[in-house]
RNA sequence: GUCCCCAUCGUCUAGAGGCCUAGGACAUCGCCCUUUCACGGCGGUAACGCGAGUUCGAAUCUCGCUGGGGACGCCA
């Protein structure tokens, strides 16, 4: 079997964690199988779908990169078809006119309601044999009903629930064309299913109450119906269902947390998936693996701890100056000069191991770019009045010394031996004294990086202070 | 209210009847390394929600309970 997935999403806002995890999975089922993987854009919802978000969308995929085989497509643009097909069923008695209004469905639902039963539309206007139906009201907009069978179960293998069974009693017979003609989305998302031929529908969670009503649409239709995936929601770190409140929700918050992609990627499809005790993998290696079998039914809570652990390992593994061409536009954007100070690359090379995000390496790089603003109390401490003589003869040395990590760091060492001092006695006042910070990397390294000059300028401009 | 779904360490999970005195990862705690803080190395604490079954044997199967969540729109 030829293989299709799609990603469906209604563009009424950014690409959230959420998504963007089902989005990875359809993908990489795709990719699993050598199949195809459809976007499809669902935004029949005028009033809430907006270009920006379409975009955000987009933007969202492509930082991700996941690479779409087909589309985007857009619902909007396919009105003429969804008419068609409406009208088609009308003709053959699938679908029909319903003349109630809002105003009469809501006091239904309301009775209802107080009755303890489930909402629902009870069929007023549905054909039926020796039925007579009332005459329509002469102004009304009719909206067009599905005929939903009325007796037996709906059931299917879900490839992460299991079987899931449904009594058709449940379902009412819902709403496919509004009163004003346009096709509602249980509806779309039929036609589309079924011209787009996909055979794997891996969405969320929220769909599973649908998708017994899809099904037998699809099945009126006369289309296959597809093998059904109904991923568990991603709940916020504190538990609660992901919202603003939680700061990072879209896929784009990460960027701009300084995040990696390929670490943000891991970490969703580690959430809710796994592959026995794999923790770390490739897009590559995950494409290989995914299968549908191992992922959860359950709830999963985002953990951002984990996430940071896992944004760490893939900036500690990575080269040097590709992690400093990541790290430019986050100095930049804190409004240092770049361009005045040590080559970014070192900069990263020598913060990698420290810092989880791009944005704490930003912020630990600061004193590279910008001289620092040394606490009196601070400098005080470790600069102390046996310590002061010593930093000023190694200054001295400093101008001579050839400038590399071994060197510096041997003479440093051999003048705290020198003047009986402790190594850290020397090394504090001198990290502070460089960097405004007690908790940098090593000193020696910091001084190769930050260049001669600098250090000197550094180390005298506080001896005149 | 009705229907549907879910349930292993704090968190993500392994586990598809004996391999489980329940494994891994994050977090946490301790020790080591050390020029500070990290990184790294080693070790520890920590879980099968409850109750009935089925079975020689259950974290794994069945039922009930409890607790969570979702859906009941002319939204998607």
């Amino acid at each position: 079997m030829n293989v299709r997935s799609r990603f469906a999403p209604s563009p009424t806002g950014y690409l959230h964690i959420g998504g963007a995890r089902t989005a990875l999975y359809a993908w990489a089922f795709a990719r699993r199988h050598g199949g195809t993987f459809i976007l499809r854009i669902e935004d029949t919802d005028v009033a809430r779908s907006t270009p920006e978000a379409v975009q955000a969308i987009l933007d969202g995929m492509r930082w991700l990169g996941l690479s779409v085989d087909e589309g985007p497509f857009y619902q909007m643009r396919r009105m003429a078809r969804y008419k068609e097909v409406i009208a088609d069923m009308l003709i053959k008695g699938t679908a029909y006119y319903c003349y109630m209004s809002t105003i009469e469905l809501d006091a239904l639902r309301e009775g209802q309601r107080m009755r303890g039963e489930k909402p629902r539309y009870d069929g007023t206007w549905r054909p039926e044999h020796g039925k007579t139906l009332a005459e329509p009201p002469a102004a009304a907009q009719p909206v067009v009903r599905f005929r939903n069978p009325s007796d037996g179960v709906v059931a299917w293998n879900d490839a992460v629930k299991g079987r899931i069974e449904i009594a058709n009693a449940e379902l009412d017979d819902l709403i496919i064309a509004r009163a004003d003609g346009t096709p509602t989305y249980n509806f779309c998302v039929c036609v589309d299913d079924m011209d787009m031929r996909i055979t794997h529908v891996i969405r969320g969670d929220d769909h599973v109450n649908n998708t017994p009503r899809q099904i037998n649409i699809l099945k009126s239709l006369g289309a296959d119906v597809p093998l059904y995936a109904h991923l568990s929601m991603i709940l916020g770190d504190d538990g609660q269902k992901l919202s603003k409140r939680h700061g990072a929700v879209s896929v784009m918050d990460y960027q701009a947390r300084g995040y990696l992609p390929d670490a943000v990627l891991n970490y969703l499809a580690r959430l809710g998936w796994s592959h026995g005790d794999d923790e770390k993998f490739s897009m590559a290696q995950f494409c290989a693996w995914f299968d549908l079998d191992h992922v959860t039914p359950s709830a999963a809570q985002f953990n951002t701890e984990k996430l940071n652990w896992l944004n760490h390992e893939y900036m500690k593994t990575m080269d040097a100056s590709a992690l400093g061409a990541l790290l430019d536009p986050f100095l930049r954007g804190a409004g240092l000069d770049v361009e005045a100070g040590p080559d970014v690359a070192r900069v990263a090379g020598l913060l990698r191991d420290r810092t989880p995000t791009l944005v704490e390496m930003a912020a630990q790089a600061h004193y590279f770019y910008a001289r620092p603003m040394v606490v009196a109390a601070l400098r005080d401490q470790h600069l102390h009045d046996a310590v002061r003589p010593v930093v000023a003869a190694l200054t001295d040395k400093l101008r001579l010394v050839v400038w590399q990590k071994a060197d510096l760091g041997a003479l440093i060492k051999a003048q705290a031996l020198a003047h009986g001092l402790k190594l850290p006695q020397l090394m504090m006042p001198l990290r502070v004294l460089l960097t405004g910070q007690t908790q940098t990397p090593s000193v020696d390294a910091v001084m190769e990086v930050l260049g001669r000059n600098e250090v000197l300028e550094r180390l005298v401009s506080d001896k005149s202070a």
